[in-house]
DNA sequence: ACTGATACCGTACAAGATGTTCGGTATCGG
DNA sequence: CCGATACCGAACATCTTGTACGGTATCAGT
C-alpha cells in the first residue's frame, strides 16, 4: 500500500479515536474529524464511504488483529480449575488489552463502548466456537452450544467492560479468576 | 397532562418506533420523525430537545414501566431448582415482554438494538440488586456482590437477546430453564 | 357556555454538515 | 527520471438542524 495512504489512513483512525475519547459517536462529524486529522475534505472521502464505514474498518483492523493472535494460541488450553490458569486464552486476551495497543482501552471505556464491545464480542464468539466446540465440552451440557457459545463471549466482553468501567483495579490474573469463577460451572 | 401534548408525544413515539424498526438510528432524521408522526416542525421540539433525548425518554417509559412491575412482586421468589421456577421474576418478566406492550419487541430485535438492551440492563440491575442483595445469597460467593448483580444482569437481557435474535423459537418457561442454568450454580 | 391559557401549525430563516467536482501540486514506486 | 496517483483547497448544491413568529384550534376550569 502507498506510503501516502498508510499514513492518512492512520491519521484518520488517530483523530477518530481522539474524538471518540472526548465526545459521543453521534455527535461527531466528518468535518471535525478532517479538521482534527489535519486532511482534505475530498481526502476523507477517498478513504471512506461514510463514518459508519470508518467505524467498521477501524473495529475490524482493531479487534481482528487481537482475535488473530489469539487465535494462533493452541487450542483447549482452558483449565477449570482456579490455580492453574496461566494458560487460559482469556488471560491472554486481557494482557493483550492491557497493553492499549492503538489506544483500545479508551474506545472501549469510552462513552459508545456499546458499538466497541458488540463487535468485540463478534469477533470473540469465532475465537470460543473454535477453542471450545473442537473439545466437545460444552456437548456434555444439558443447554444448546449456540446458546453457550454466545453467552461465554458475551460474559467476557462484559467482565472486560466492569473492568474498565471501575479503572481496573483488578490484575488480569484476578479477572481471570472471576470470570472463571463465572463459567467453570457451566463445563 | 394536556390531552394534546398527550396525543402528540404518542405519535411521536410510535413513528420513531417504526422509523426504528425499518431504518439504523443514526440514519433517522428528525425531519423523518416529523413527517412521520405528521406534525409541526416546531412542535417537536417543544417536546424533545434533541433526537437522543426522544431516545433517552422513550427508553424510560418502556424499561422503566417493566422494571417497576417487577419490582412490585415479592422479593427472594428465585429457586435454583429447575423445575419449580413458576414464580421467578425472570419468568415473570420474560412473560410480560412476550405481550410486546408498545412494540417493546421490535426495538430489542431492531438493528439498534444494543441502545436498548443497555437501558434495559441499566434498569434491570436495580431489581437483580434489591432480589438478591437484600437476602444475602450473594455474599456467600467468593466474588465481589457488584461483579455478580452486573454478570446477572447482563447475562438475563444477552439471554433475552439471544432469544429474539433467533425468532423466539423457546417458550418463556424454556428460556427461563436455559438462563437458571447458568446462573444458579453460583448462587 | 364562556374565557384565558396553551399546544399546535405553517412558514421562514441562519448556520452548519454532507457529499461531490475540479484543476493544480507533491509524492510515490519502478 | 517518469508516469501514476494520492493529496490539497476551493467551490458547489443539497440537506439537516434548531429557532422564531403570528395565527388558529383545543384545552381545563369556572
Amino acid at each position: 500500500m502507498d506510503r501516502r495512504q498508510r499514513k492518512t489512513r492512520d491519521a484518520i483512525f488517530d483523530a477518530f479515536t481522539r474524538l471518540l475519547g472526548r465526545h459521543a459517536y453521534n455527535q461527531i462529524t466528518v468535518q471535525q474529524i478532517i479538521d482534527e486529522a489535519d486532511i482534505g475534505r475530498a481526502t476523507f472521502y477517498s478513504h471512506f464511504e461514510t463514518k459508519d464505514y470508518l467505524l467498521r474498518d477501524l473495529c475490524e483492523e482493531l479487534f481482528g488483529h487481537i482475535i488473530d493472535t489469539a487465535m494462533g494460541l493452541p487450542h483447549g488450553h482452558y483449565h477449570c480449575t482456579y490455580g492453574s490458569a496461566d494458560d487460559s486464552v482469556f488471560l491472554h486476551l486481557l494482557r493483550h488489552l492491557q497493553e492499549n495497543d492503538r489506544n483500545i482501552l479508551s474506545l472501549l471505556a469510552s462513552q459508545n463502548n456499546e458499538m466497541f464491545l458488540r463487535y468485540f464480542k463478534t469477533n470473540l464468539k469465532k475465537l470460543v466456537k473454535t477453542q471450545f466446540a473442537d473439545t466437545g465440552k460444552l456437548r456434555e451440557s444439558h443447554l444448546p452450544e449456540d446458546f453457550l457459545v454466545n453467552h461465554i463471549s458475551a460474559s467476557f466482553v462484559e467482565t472486560v467492560s466492569w473492568w474498565l468501567g471501575r479503572g481496573m483495579k483488578e490484575t488480569p490474573e484476578e479477572l481471570t479468576e472471576y470470570f472463571e469463577g463465572i463459567i467453570a460451572p457451566l463445563i
